[in-house]
DNA sequence: TCTTAAAGATAATTCGATTTAGTAAATCGA
DNA sequence: TCGATTTACTAAATCGAATTATCTTTAAGA
């Protein structure tokens, strides 16, 4: 392990270039109204070319007290699958505004997050996306409202913070209405029970699309589970088959649900897309594009809810002015054709 | 959005408590072989508290040189299905030591590796994991060798960097070793094609357990695909079948392999696992719990090499001591029994 | 030729901590 | 009682940049 020698300061680079560490931050940061000739500019250039200059960020964080960081704090998003998607969508856009990513997995427990929010804060980030997975509703460490903050994939009661969160109903309604336009009538839909908005709103966009296109509205064409696993699929497309033997269209509130109707519907001989057509939501590409027929879904627009995210904060910290609105978005989820319809 | 106004200084503590600031690092840091009376200690700890005061962590860092703060650039890592894990891991590490994990995704492009890795110099962070998702061989930029760094999920040609790595091949020869106790005897294995450790390595584990079970060696016991997806499982279940009608257990790359390896067999009306055992491996949770029957796998520890390559950064990074050896490690993939076998 | 402005560069201060080198008062040993 | 310690605390330097206030020099204008 070769220990590293100290790396050149910007005196480093003064001296050896003959002038003076003023000079050097000018010439560096482009600084507008300071005039510098050609020479001395080139001259500086080359030593720090030469000594391989960085810029000490401390330093710089220390002197404008912001330090170009964005914090992200999560629950369990790291650890869900795809939800890298969210990370990753967040850090591109810092990155292009030249900002980086500070990350903090909270688990659920309110309290370790207000820690870790103020971490952060001593940290002296310059902005906050606190995200879940699942779309819920929270109550908002007190906290954020010291620093620009976005909350993602949730929001608080009255929408006192800038949010960003997925359009299920929309999602539902046009999952339906594939359906639908496909020509079938007799659609069934496998929901969770769970309280969370995504199962509430993708029903609603169903239940919406349905109405829409005069398909005779029957209650009964939703069928729940307690989860949104594999099992919940299965048993609802049993469910859902007992009622209508006729039936010959699934929406299933996400990919995991219409995994366990694939199994159901081979139980049943039934074959996807001839006999039934499956539609799932969140695109969960290991499943999606891995079952057989590849699954039809509604995208999830997690790496578009991270990117708005970080893009609104720095917005926010960068903007004088006081009192904007509080900017709130809902992302469409785009459908993605595969074969399953 | 109401702006931060200044954050209270040690300077403040210091005028409240009526004590110089010096005293206040002092108590602050509970620094030795000082001696500060309980009074005006805690006459300190009340200022704290009625100003709400926590150290800037750029003063610090500018004045300690080190930030506390470690830097995780990943290839696709973070975008990759449980990928989360490892920094999850990582992160959990850090934490555990006061550090703090920073992002970095470099896609694969080296030079933005090189650029992601000078920034996170500058920003003085204390060490650096280099991630790379699907295990390989690396050469690692010559920057890294400035830093305590560690690689994950990959090697450089010379062992000259500290790394861990999944034991590919130990978990290959359990997963078959588990085929051959349950008393199968003629047992496949699904590959890919791809040049990549952890196909060589569990197709060398899956030969060693056979000979060590003294199964006659037939080298078309392996069926390839070229892709670690659900196509391979399904075409490799096929080939093996037409090659050994009476196989009764296969052991597949992964776990999306094994997912297209159960629709091959009950398409053959094979049942799983009363006429062919399966197993795969990774332990995709989201595949594997899903699947009917429950998918059982060898689990893919990223969590704990996250884990164990941040611990091995800080402890290098906190070791005076200049040449120890390049620690490295290779971490069993534990058997995570489902009913597929 | 003298004044003035612009160009080119710099000295000194600052950000908020840590840390070294002290100082003053209290305590101790003989 | 006097010098030596110990206790309790502080002043000032420092980290590496940004930034403000100044200072020269040179060129232009009258």
């Amino acid at each position: 392990m070769k220990r590293n020698k100290k790396r050149p300061t910007m005196g480093d680079v003064a001296r050896l270039s003959g002038v003076s560490q003023t000079t050097v931050s000018f010439v560096i940061n482009d600084v507008p109204n300071t005039s510098i000739s050609e020479k001395t500019r080139a001259a500086v250039m080359k030593a720090v070319k030469e000594l391989g200059y960085t810029p000490n960020a401390m330093a710089i964080g220390l002197r404008t007290s912001q330090s170009r960081v964005l914090g992200l704090v999560a629950d369990e998003i790291a650890i869900t699958p795809f939800g890298g998607y969210i990370i990753k969508g967040a850090q591109d856009a810092a990155r292009e505004h030249g900002w980086l990513l500070m990350l903090m997995n909270s688990g659920k427990d309110a309290s370790i997050e207000d820690e870790e929010i103020s971490i952060l804060l001593s940290r002296q980030v310059d902005g906050i996306i606190l995200a879940t997975m699942r779309h819920r509703i929270v109550e908002p460490p007190q906290l954020l409202y010291q620093i620009p903050s976005v909350l993602l994939d949730c929001r608080d009661e009255g929408n006192t913070l800038p949010f960003v969160v997925p359009d299920e109903f929309l999602g539902g309604y046009q999952a339906t209405e594939l359906l639908l336009k496909k020509g079938h009538r007799c659609v069934g839909m496998i929901n969770t029970t769970e309280d969370v908005p995504s199962a509430k709103l993708r029903e609603k966009g169903f239940l919406q699309a349905l109405a829409d296109y005069n398909v005779p509205d029957a209650d009964d064409l939703v069928a729940y589970g307690d989860d949104g696993n594999a099992k919940t699929g299965y048993d609802g497309t049993k469910t859902l088959f007992s009622r209508y033997e006729d039936m010959t269209a699934l929406f299933c509130f996400n990919d995991r649900v219409a995994m366990g109707a694939y199994d159901a519907l081979r139980l049943m001989q039934k074959r996807i897309p001839e006999d039934v057509a499956v539609i799932g939501f969140d695109n969960y590409e290991i499943i999606a594009a891995n079952l057989y027929p590849e699954l039809t879904t509604m995208h999830l627009p997690l790496y578009e809810m991270g990117k708005w995210a970080a893009e609104t904060v720095l917005q926010i910290a960068q903007s004088t002015g006081e009192t904007e609105a509080t900017p709130q978005a809902m992302i469409p989820c785009p459908l993605v054709m595969r074969n399953s319809v």
